[in-house]
DNA sequence: TAGTAACCGAGACGGTACGTCCCGTCTTTAC
DNA sequence: GTAAAGACGGGACGTACCGTCTCGGTTACTA
């Protein structure tokens, strides 16, 4: 599931080897200035100048600053994903929601505005966060909802996809476009309301 | 409602007044420039060029390119808000989201996303953007709710906003975020899921 | 007779004119690094940090940092060639060549060799030296020896442009090739040598 | 007579023994390389490359790209100096010169002027072609002029080192300054110009 | 015939300079 | 005062080549 930007297959043998330690440090300096100043104010030399590596070798591993600071991003989410399971569809998509919505908004996650941002400029940016941040919890939704429609919630046929749409599309929503943050009550009645359209007997 | 980037003018009277040729020939060339080149090719040294006006006076008028190239999008948008009333709810707002919809994923209405996505790193264009744009499209939405209200179909305590959330946001996250486009058939399901919950009766 | 590098018909009064202390801080630096560190080690980037300027005005009105390093250095030498007429050839000539081979060897001159060593990669550079340096110091040798001539010191079907090749020649092999100084002796000896062979009665 | 840049050899007799094929490989890509793009354009990860031979090979033999290309050269001038003797101090001279000059103006003579160009910024290089190239051909020149003088043809007390320098200089004069080739008339001319000064009877 | 020292290919790496691009400001003259 | 023309400082970009290094693997003397 896991798709990395750049590895260049592990199997080489021949020549000197990639040295980890520059590929963290490179890492490493990108996002402390990616949380220091912001996506915008993060520069190849920046990273350079920081991590004591040459930009010759980051541009030698990355195709450009997008990314080396996504990859640095994601290095740096050690991110177990919590798979939900209460027994209730209502509470488990509360608790995923509301972890999610708890990240964006912190300092570390006011990233993902800004990847989303890039990536309406850079396709490969887009499909790479798309592939690594957003598919993985995605997956972790249909879990939820095919869970709840086997122990009878919701409906039989419920279109899933649309489902998860209409639970996070709005945090991104209010997130990108109306630059609001929500809090639990909105969550909350959030849920409820769309749960009533997918619910078994509605 | 219409909030403008620039007027300042008013009161003056001393001196040459603006040219209004020289605002016009501003804007049509940086909407051109944009819908050639997307937003990110646009320069200011371009629409100078091709405006045949020098740079010293878009810095004049505008703050920076963003602002330029946002207003000309509104300029060159004559955009008679239609206010949909059929009657129904759900034909109402099936004709504002798909009309909304045809635009976005038109060449004049991918200036949006990009729009969007330079807001994320500029308040100030952000917050021109809702104004402009999305304000009077919610203004109209909950026109719709409020007269569906007052029909009866919908609940007297609907919390219109997130109605109006619920209906918008997943096409902007298909876009900004899944890289989708949806269709009509989308958009009538969702509609028809988001209604239920919505409905006087449930 | 003198050809400069870059000066863009001074007729020309639209919009701001170019910055004469700009011009001249870049020549000024270029001067003092070419002096300081040699040809090879200076830097436009150098340049530019020295002088306050942006690389970018640099390379607007210079090709490459020959061109800007070779302009500095005819804008420093304020180089009043002297025309000898003491009434013998020898004497003019000796007064020349001597006071050539003094500059030469001198830390102002000793860019020249490096001028002439990067004229071997960049034909344009070398056209412009020998426009600029030394066509006008053939002129005035061949002036020295046309009044010998008119004197009927010299053979009056005497090949002027080879007379000038002979005397001024050895001082640039020994120079570029030898990587030798010359002393007077040698200047004076080979004056009397040469003077042998172009002389009327031999 | 002959300079090697490295052997280093001799004396040892420890572990693997430097590669002749390798050697020869490096040599002859280095030398086809700057026949083909000249001194600036080669590279030593081209030579590395044409050559199928590694960069730290390279670089454990020859001190810098100048010496290997350099050494390249002597390698593949395969450089019988043919010692002229007519009879006759102008033809002996004449061979000399002229065939000089038409190696100089050759494809694979355009090298020494990039050569002495080279050199001008780097003394090694200066003084390595100088005891290779140029000191064996002047050693020619030595033995002309004294067979000449034994014979009677020049002055007993004659300045032999100007004597070459004037024969000499002006070929490269007109090479590295005025970027002019000579023909034989300008070869034949100079010798009787300087031949005069230099005669017995003179 | 086994060790071992030196050789060698592959290729990663730090460093330094290059020349380009665009931003937003400033400085002229002309109207 | 408005405007065109265009010079300018600043700052980042991505590229190129240098010379050094670190691997794994090879080769041929010497013990």
């Amino acid at each position: 599931m896991k798709i990395l930007v750049n590895t260049k297959t592990e199997g080489n043998r021949l020549g000197r080897p990639r040295s980890e330690k520059t590929r963290k440090a490179i890492l490493v300096a990108a996002y402390e200035l990616l949380q220091e100043s912001g996506f915008k104010n993060v520069t190849v030399d920046g990273i350079a100048e920081k991590s004591g590596v040459s930009k010759a070798t980051i541009y030698k591993w990355w195709a450009n600053k997008s990314a080396v600071v996504l990859d640095s991003f994601f290095d740096a989410s050690e991110l177990m994903l919590q798979v939900p399971d209460t027994g209730s569809i209502e509470e488990d998509l509360f608790m995923q929601v509301s972890n999610l919505a708890t990240f964006i908004y912190s300092d570390k996650g006011k990233a993902v505005s800004e990847f989303i941002a890039e990536g309406q400029f850079d396709p490969n940016m887009a499909n790479e966060y798309r592939q690594r941040y957003f598919f993985p919890r995605r997956a972790i939704s249909t879990n939820i909802f095919e869970r709840a429609i086997g122990r009878g919630e919701l409906k039989q046929d419920l279109d899933i996809e649309m489902g998860i749409d209409l639970i996070f599309s709005p945090l991104f929503y209010r997130l990108l476009i109306m630059g609001e943050h929500i809090d639990e009550n909105y969550i909350k009645k959030l849920i409820s309301y769309v749960m009533i359209g997918l619910r078994t007997n509605s």
